[in-house]
DNA sequence: AATAAAAAAAAA
């Protein structure tokens, strides 16, 4: 034993190293971070971990719940044993020199290029030998001191590989740096309770122990929490000071988890009809009556109906119960597209706030959520000292901290809503994926749309599922239509995670599902009677009228060119009044489309235009004015011709007297329909009937279906010939009732060998699918069974900002920006804003507004459609220090005397029009 | 031989 050191006590911890020291009076030593950190693990194990979530990890540590709380409480007090190393000491040069000169540390090998995480992970096992933790075992998953070493040197977020001999050994230091690691895990041990090791770790289980040593080590990092404790942390080191500040810190602990948002929120017992404003449907009521009384278990539930049939309130009630019944803390609800979060977190947060009895914070979600001005409208406090909230809610209980709002941090709130990606990153090899899942795996998943994914990221939704099913996590999927064999594959996942099933269960359509993660435990459906009163209830007859076309190749004056067709069947709109929409596959085609409409209409028709290749402010405009017209409170215009490519499938509630739409893959055929009569009203007389016009491409003897070549790859070619021979012979559609029948023959075809084209293009579409799914296999992390290496989870050269939940081609922010003769640079056409050289912030950075509105002016383009052009000048060199604003490209514009002009490039002639949106003609193409 | 829509990106 070396002689007591000054600011060394009698077990042996100097005070004199520290843990923090950026932005703070004085250093603050490291025993006392380890401590904190230690007292906030527990906190978050007592009030904000699920019980699914603690008897993972009881049950992956073959214990009981009170020694993995201690456990838990330890691990987390290890985290930056690492910090104990002369690398990390020297980077405060004053608290260097003062602990070299009261204590014994000789060694200073150490230039920094060890990170404190690495380093506890190198010292760990050693530091954990005398504690019994089997150090040298073949089994990887015995490999207890490695296991926990490898949580420790995760707690930035990425596991590390330090197994075998590694050169940052070295930098350790020995000496008093050895004898101050050892004198740490001892005195953090000994305060925590002296836990026994455990006699296993399981790997799913270490993943949310990481999750929890990095959030507890958020909590205990804030500045004003490091100043207040400053003053607080005993004058000695020894175990009996940490003991006796280690209960001190109960309160303070509790109180970081409740700032920080982090809690269950309570629920009241309420009615539906105090939740919503009308009284339940069919469906809701399915739910409630055959669903609710039974569930006593976690499980995925499969909801499916068409949209509008109010499967957003039949989720939350079954969201509510489920959380109720697991103990979960509430729910996240994901979306496809940001504009869905964005609407259906006003609808989340009205429910939430009638729902809730306290705080119930809800987050919204997804990469622009920063500029979502509801969202952003805080809690303020007045002079007179009473909380207002700048909102229209009832209550502010809602309104998320300023915590919850940091990056990574919403998805640990106790209800959030956002983009599906949001929870898919989770499964992928990102850093702070274990945050990630411990954020989702305590909550109720609800996926809306469920069928709006393709193979690519469908398969990460399985991942996914797999992974909360094996931590116990309820689920909701809501969905339209989904082939059973898509279905299966989900339910499947979910299943296989949960080690239950393979049930091979069939969901209904409309209806519901329940597969409890129980083995033995029955699966539960709608009862036959009341999905006949929710058939027959909503049951729409559709005249479907298929027409053969040219697809805009040969005269105009041939009666089977597509631009007569559409004329024709929309003259009733022109002469009659009504409202109608043609739907095209491509923006070049709707462009079209829209000119030859508007050209033809008479005066009184409104022809709109909406594609994504406008501004998105411009894109904003046109799309309010549709929905303040043909949405459900509508003021309808007397007659409206609305021209539009896929963005109408998307979530848009409209209702349009007749429905036109390009030749589309079943699904989204059925999906586009939905459009058609959707809601109840009276109609022009022509429009009695609900009718959908296909316009079926043909070769030149009009019968051979083709896909045209102007549509690219969008739709496989199986899908689309498939659709067509599947609508030939078909003149009414019955929904919901038929639906089903005529996805399935498209989706999972019973007889096609005898036609070998079709066969041939339905393995082409396989092959396809396969791909996606095989590419979506490489960025994911392993399933939780079988897992043996953590750092599995980590391992990717792909950098974080690589990682991709969505499959396609690159996309980019396009900003046109005009030019005149005389070199003067214009945001507008006009030449009167100018281009913003520099924000109004602080040295000149860009504020939020100012982002957000230039952003606004930004068209999402295809990559490749810029390949080759050069833009003539860069955008300002401040745009650089912006991280939004540095990824947008320009295009710049001339202004002419005539007014804009094109840019050109390649075989591109590109300008904006006000009307078309981005208009992008090839020469040589057709 | 050509192409929809959709998302993402700062922590201790």
């Amino acid at each position: 034993m070396e002689g007591v050191e000054l600011g060394v006590d009698h077990d042996g911890v100097d005070a004199g190293i520290w843990g923090k020291s950026n932005h703070l009076p004085r250093p603050y030593p490291l025993l006392w971070h380890l401590i904190d950190t230690a007292a906030v693990a527990g906190a978050l194990w007592d009030r904000y971990l699920a019980p699914n979530q603690r008897r993972v990890i009881a049950e992956g540590l073959a214990t009981d719940d009170s020694h993995a709380k201690s456990l838990i409480m330890f691990w987390a007090g290890l985290h930056d044993v690492g910090k104990a190393t002369p690398g990390f000491q020297k980077k405060d040069g004053s608290a260097f020199d003062a602990l070299r000169s009261a204590g014994s540390y000789e060694d200073v090998v150490g230039d920094g290029s060890l990170r404190h995480d690495t380093a506890g992970q190198l010292a760990l096992p050693g530091l954990l030998a005398p504690l019994g933790y089997p150090q040298l075992v073949r089994r990887v998953s015995d490999r207890l001191a490695y296991r926990v070493a490898q949580i420790v040197g995760g707690h930035h977020g990425r596991f590390q590989q330090t197994s075998g001999p590694h050169g940052g050994q070295l930098q350790l230091g020995k000496g008093g740096w050895s004898k101050q690691r050892a004198a740490l895990v001892r005195v953090v041990h000994e305060a925590v309770g002296s836990p026994k090791r455990p006699s296993a770790i399981g790997a799913a289980a270490s993943v949310l122990v990481t999750g929890v040593v990095i959030l507890a080590d958020w909590l205990a990092s804030q500045e004003h929490f490091l100043r207040q404790q400053s003053s607080r942390v005993p004058q000695y080191t020894g175990t009996e000071a940490a003991s006796t500040h280690l209960a001190a810190l109960s309160a303070p602990a509790a109180a970081l988890l409740d700032d920080a948002g982090l809690g269950s929120p309570s629920f009241r017992a309420v009615r539906f009809d105090d939740l919503f404003p009308h009284r339940p449907n069919a469906l809701q009521r399915s739910i409630i009556e055959e669903l609710l009384p039974v569930v006593d278990s976690p499980g995925l539930l499969v909801v499916t109906a068409a949209t509008g049939d109010g499967k957003t309130e039949a989720a939350l009630v079954a969201a509510k119960r489920l959380a109720e019944v697991c103990g979960a803390h509430g729910f996240f609800f994901a979306l496809p597209t940001m504009a869905t979060s964005d609407e259906m977190y006003r609808r989340v947060r009205a429910f939430a706030a009638r729902l809730a009895a306290g705080p119930a914070p809800v987050t919204l979600l997804h990469s622009m959520s920063w500029l979502n001005a509801e969202y952003e409208a805080r809690a303020v406090v007045d002079p007179g000292g009473a909380a207002e909230v700048v909102s229209d809610d009832p209550s502010g209980d809602v309104v998320a901290p300023e915590w919850l709002r940091g990056p990574k941090r919403g998805l640990l709130a106790p209800m959030a809503v956002g983009t599906v990606d949001q929870a898919l990153l989770a499964v992928l090899t990102t850093k702070h994926n274990a945050l990630r899942l411990l954020g989702l795996s305590g909550k109720v998943f609800v996926v809306d749309e469920a069928h709006a994914y393709d193979d690519f990221t469908t398969s990460l939704l399985c991942h996914l599922l797999n992974w909360l099913g094996a931590y116990g996590c309820p689920v909701v999927l809501l969905s339209a239509t989904l082939p059973s064999s898509q279905a299966a594959t989900l339910v499947g996942a979910y299943e296989e995670g949960a080690g239950v099933g393979p049930t091979n269960t069939s969901v209904p359509y409309p209806g519901w599902t329940f597969v409890p993660a129980i083995q033995g435990r029955a699966t539960v459906s709608i009862s036959p009677t009341m999905r006949e009163a929710l058939v027959s209830g909503r049951t729409v007859e559709f005249t479907l009228d298929v027409r053969p076309v040219r697809h805009l190749v040969g005269s105009e004056r041939d009666p089977a060119d597509r631009r007569a067709v559409v004329r024709q069947v929309l003259a009733p709109v022109a002469e009659q009044g009504g409202c109608a929409a043609v739907v095209c596959n491509t923006v070049s085609d709707a462009q079209q489309t829209y000119r030859v409409v508007r050209d033809w209409a008479s005066e009184g028709v409104d022809v709109v235009l909406l594609h994504s290749r406008f501004p998105a402010r411009r894109r904003e405009e046109i799309t309010t004015q549709i929905t303040s017209r043909l949405g459900k409170e509508g003021n309808r215009p007397k007659s409206m011709i609305v021209v539009a490519t896929q963005v109408l499938e998307q979530s848009l509630d409209l209702d349009f007297d007749l429905l036109v739409t390009d030749l589309v893959p079943m699904a989204q055929l059925l999906q586009r329909a939905g459009r058609c009569h959707r809601h109840h009203r009276t109609r022009p007389p022509w429009a009695a009937q609900p009718r959908v016009v296909v316009l079926d491409p043909r070769g030149p003897d009009g019968v051979e279906h083709v896909r045209p070549a102007a549509w690219g790859d969008v739709y496989a070619r199986y899908l689309l010939r498939a659709t067509h021979l599947r609508l030939m012979g078909v003149d009414t559609i019955a929904v919901p009732r038929a639906v089903q029948g005529h996805v399935e023959a498209v989706y999972v075809p019973q007889e096609i060998h005898n036609d070998p084209v079709l066969s041939a293009e339905h393995n082409e579409c396989r092959a396809q699918a396969m791909a996606e799914r095989g590419t979506a296999e490489l960025g994911v992390i392993p399933e939780p069974v079988g897992l043996a290496d953590l750092v599995a989870l980590s391992q990717t050269e792909t950098p974080e900002w690589r990682a991709s939940t969505r499959l396609g081609a690159e996309s980019e922010r396009v900003l046109c920006c005009y030019h005149d003769p005389d070199g003067m640079q214009w945001l507008d056409p006009q030449g009167r804003i100018p281009l913003p050289q520099r924000g109004s912030g602080p040295d000149g950075r860009f504020r939020s507004e100012e982002v957000r509105a230039i952003l606004q002016e930004t068209i999402p383009l295809r990559a490749d459609i810029l390949t080759g052009y050069d833009p003539p000048a860069a955008l300002p060199a401040s745009w650089g220090n912006n991280a939004w604003l540095k990824r947008i490209r320009p295009l710049w514009l001339p202004i002419l005397p005539t007014g804009p002009g094109p840019a050109t490039w390649a075989r591109r002639s590109v300008h904006l029009d006000p009307e078309l949106g981005l208009v992008v003609a090839t020469a040589g193409a057709e």
